[in-house]
DNA sequence: GTGAAAGCGCTAACAC
DNA sequence: GTGTTAGCGCTTTCAC
């Protein structure tokens, strides 16, 4: 069958999908056209693009992005990494990022820094291998390691939802401790004099808690009582945690690291009889969707979640398409939303 | 320099990243043996491995995964269209499914099916091109146009929170008119003869109440008012709703499509000096997080996400891993986790 | 405006 | 156990 100076051709069929080759054959022009037909439509003759269309209406074709990207050494992906993808604070935050990504035409992928099994250097190993076209880092806490990675990548990466006085490129954030010093002066505003701390124990909430309880301490209140609960934060964790503070020594208002565990710090109280605001200030942090609608509503931090998802995919975006995003550092700040449990 | 007959080597240098030659050279061995000293181990002698990784070590190289599955057309690359992000109820499931796929190896790609401007195929398009090893559809209700599509790709493709006819490939899910018809048992065993119905405008949500409502009708309970909000629902909706339906002809108890619909409900209720569950019994949908810790705990359908993710999960790794998945379809079924709201 | 050639960085197929 | 070769499907570079 196979000529003897030539041996049989290897048979190594890929996907067995069509091609950019079979369009262009179908369209008869080559393949580097039919590529240009597709992407810069501008640079071809009328008549080309038009048959070149066809081809692709009649094969089905779709462009394979793993191909293009070795190639262009694009990949048109970004990499978000969030601590678990299951907080409610985030929602807005990854539903913005993503929307306004793949309005670019840039892909989300997604990993969860915080789950079970996956350690940080794996997890950022996984996302480098795909060479995307950036990383947005949600609230992280790298290694030093980590961050050497990184930075040798030549990714350009985003961290959010913090200010660290050191990022590694860009940064979208707010300050943590600026959030606990303002829950602080509120409270101390609103005539409390007794306050008390309902706090997950991840880095960020214990930085804005230990800021809220040097602001308390400066404005002349009481040394407030802390009681720690796991992250994430539940409502279940809420009510413990507030059930467990009324044992203590009195209180008038309780900053709360989350609106969840604000919930059912309001839940507890109103099982108990204790009345919000009057007996008890609650103050709530994140701004979820529904805290405006409970009853008492909930006083609490708002964070802008989803527009630290759309700066973040603007840095992206301007840096992959090569153009200057601007200043490096964007501190979106806060707003104490005052309601009624406060 | 160059043979006459050789034009001169065009500089096209890609990234500037080490790549598997770097390794390789530094090692002293060929391009596939330090390929394989990486993925298949147990294939070298001790003396290469030890020499590839030690290079690895030394040039912090990292695989490009993009050229590895375009010489292997396997992505390790999973797709996930969700309604939107922002939705509660899929926050289990997303992060069961996320989480099972990267301990087995796989990345997650998620994509918005409802976010604004993206229709439908263009996700579509944008998600075939990267070429995943799987696709994991989330209670979409897709195109002819779109199903012909994915057929075509050859991808593997799971769907799940529901139970369709016809499958395109694999179904993980349950059946929303078993959810209407059991609520409607429930509500009716607990001596209730005045249904009512407050439910989000998606197809699933009407496919359970009207299961809902025919089930009451056959049990000879009256015909349910029906109060319908936007998708994606909120505790505003909720209190709303219950508002509007007080307003109506009297009731005994609501079937809510929602979780956060009933949260909103109760809300309205305690506002307006309703009692929950005497004067009026309150059930959800999708027994969130923190369904259990409210005041009165929410009586609810607990519809097992995270075991639906991790289904899903292993359907595409098995495929992907050339394994017999079993059968296609699975029931997870739900609960009716009664609680003191109804 | 169009095309030929040469890779992007990796792995499958086939030797030895 | 290790190496050679030929791609995977696309885009870049350079030439016409």
């Amino acid at each position: 069958m196979s000529p003897p100076s030539k041996p049989a051709r290897r048979s190594r069929r890929g996907s067995g999908a069509v091609t950019l080759h079979d369009v262009a054959r179908l369209a008869g022009v080559a393949p580097i056209t039919a590529s240009r037909a597709l992407r810069t439509p501008e640079r071809v003759s009328d008549e080309v693009r038009a048959k070149v269309l066809q081809a692709v209406a009649r094969t089905g074709y779709v462009p394979n992005l793993m191909a293009g990207g070795l190639a262009s050494t694009r990949s048109r992906l970004v990499a978000a990494v969030l601590p678990t993808i299951a907080a409610p604070v985030f929602l807005d935050y990854a539903q913005s990022l993503t929307g306004a990504l793949a309005e670019a035409g840039y892909q989300v992928m997604v990993g969860q820094a915080g789950y079970a099994g996956t350690r940080e250097d794996a997890l950022l190993e996984a996302i480098i291998g795909r060479r995307p076209d950036g990383i947005v880092l949600t609230g992280i806490v790298h290694s030093a390691e980590g961050r050497k990675r990184l930075l040798a990548s030549g990714i350009p990466v985003v961290e959010t939802w913090d200010l660290t006085p050191t990022p590694i490129d860009m940064l979208v954030g707010f300050s943590h401790e600026e959030v606990g010093r303002a829950v602080a002066r509120y409270l101390h505003g609103k005539g409390r004099r007794l306050p008390a701390v309902l706090a997950g124990d991840d880095a960020r909430a214990r930085r804005r808690f230990e800021a809220f309880r040097a602001e308390a301490l400066a404005l002349g209140l009481a040394e407030p009582p802390v009681a720690v609960v796991t992250t994430p934060t539940t409502l279940r964790h809420g009510r413990e945690g507030l059930a467990r503070l009324l044992r203590g020594r009195r209180i008038d208002s309780v900053f709360c690291s989350s609106d969840l565990l604000a919930m059912g710090a309001l839940t507890e109280a109103r099982v108990r009889g204790v009345r919000v605001p009057e007996d008890l200030a609650v103050v709530g942090f994140g701004d979820l969707e529904f805290s405006g609608d409970t009853s008492p509503s909930l006083t609490t931090v708002r964070i802008h979640g989803a527009e630290i998802g759309r700066h973040a995919a603007r840095f992206i975006v301007e840096r992959a398409e090569g153009r200057d995003p601007g200043p490096r550092i964007i501190d979106l700040g806060f707003s104490v939303i005052a309601r009624e449990s406060a």
